[in-house]
DNA sequence: GACGACATACCAACCGGTCGGTACGTAATA
DNA sequence: TATTACGTACCGACCGGTTGGTATGTCGTC
């Protein structure tokens, strides 16, 4: 049920998505829909939350956390999320980031729902973040800044590939991202990065 | 009629703009809509390339032109960029941006109109661009995919600022777009950058 | 009097949401 | 164990209102 409105969503959006097209593509009556949700809305905010919970695991089992270095984990972060944009854009773009752009007058719970899951997301990245910017003693930066930072690009990048219809777009921006990290710990090469400098 | 359009697809977004709503907003009958516009996807492309004329005439006439060193005139735009982010968020965000992450799949007319925008825009920033890297030796880095990527993280910060009703975020991004930039040309702080350093 | 620029009235389809009803598990009671 | 009572899960017909879109009329201008 969640599944299938993550997917309409992505697709058509918040607005454009039909309780009866949900149902129809869930397999389930209009009945059962309004017994498990009080409204459209509250599906919204369900979608959000589930969301939300389903990223966070599906992050927290990714293979970036593994480098001993912070440095080298921020870097591997940013090339899981260049990884992940395969060719189908419905595919590897963020449901949230979607829906609040059209629901964030109109409905305030869903616009909370949608901000709890970027920041919460971007929360996690800033431990990483803060201890490789003091072990290369970078100062002026908030690591949670620069997380929201990543975040933007990567929304932004979902957007272009959305204009243009090339997932290249996406990627191209994570790249940008990281050669911006990479200058501001002074890393030459940030692909040749694997550890503290000497 | 376009500007009425502007303003209610920026807020609600496009799906949920409906054209009674939208004809009563610009004081005309319906009738005088479909006389206009052949159907809802026509006006669509109609308010996207409205906004692509407007926005480049606006940008045209905008300050950031004036200065002579052209990492000059980069930074000015980003600055520029960031001035005119102001308190009202459907006041400052982009409606081609809104528009194309509803309708990427289910119209490829209002797609291409976004696209068109978007990448016009870009294509003005490429002379600035490729002569400030010039300038100072930056080699390996494509001048479009940088404005580009200044696109990317400017839609992005405009979804954050959606998402927490915090025009600042939207801001904050810019920031960091300026200082990767000053990076990118090895100047240590663009604020005091007035030329080709020596 | 032909034609473009609108206005008015209207339509079928669809929208989110409601409502009476049903199937079924369970637990207290006798 | 049979009966009753009740809560939960679910069905699907239905509702009022709205949607994008159309058909037809009217009025000023060349």
């Amino acid at each position: 049920m969640l599944d299938a409105a993550t997917r309409q969503v992505r697709q058509k959006g918040f607005a454009a998505t039909s309780i009866d097209d949900l149902c129809r593509a869930a397999g389930v009556t209009k009945g059962a829909f309004f017994h498990h949700f009080a409204s459209k809305e509250a599906l919204g905010v369900a979608a959000a939350q589930n969301w939300s919970t389903t990223t966070s695991a599906f992050f927290a089992e990714a293979p970036y956390h593994a480098p001993a270095d912070p440095l080298t984990r921020v870097f591997a972060y940013l090339d899981f999320r260049s990884s992940i944009i395969d060719e189908d854009i419905a595919e590897f773009t963020c449901l949230v980031g979607t829906m609040v752009q059209e629901i964030h007058t109109s409905s305030p719970a869903i616009r909370a729902a949608c901000e709890a899951s970027i920041v919460g997301h971007s929360a996690t990245l800033v431990p990483d973040i803060s201890a490789a910017l003091d072990a290369h003693g970078v100062t002026g930066i908030d690591p949670m800044s620069l997380a929201l930072h990543f975040q933007a690009a990567l929304q932004g990048g979902f957007i272009l590939s959305k204009a243009t219809g090339d997932p290249a777009q996406a990627r191209a921006s994570v790249a940008h991202l990281k050669r911006y990290v990479a200058m501001l710990c002074v890393v030459p090469n940030p692909d040749d990065h694997q550890g503290k400098r000497p």
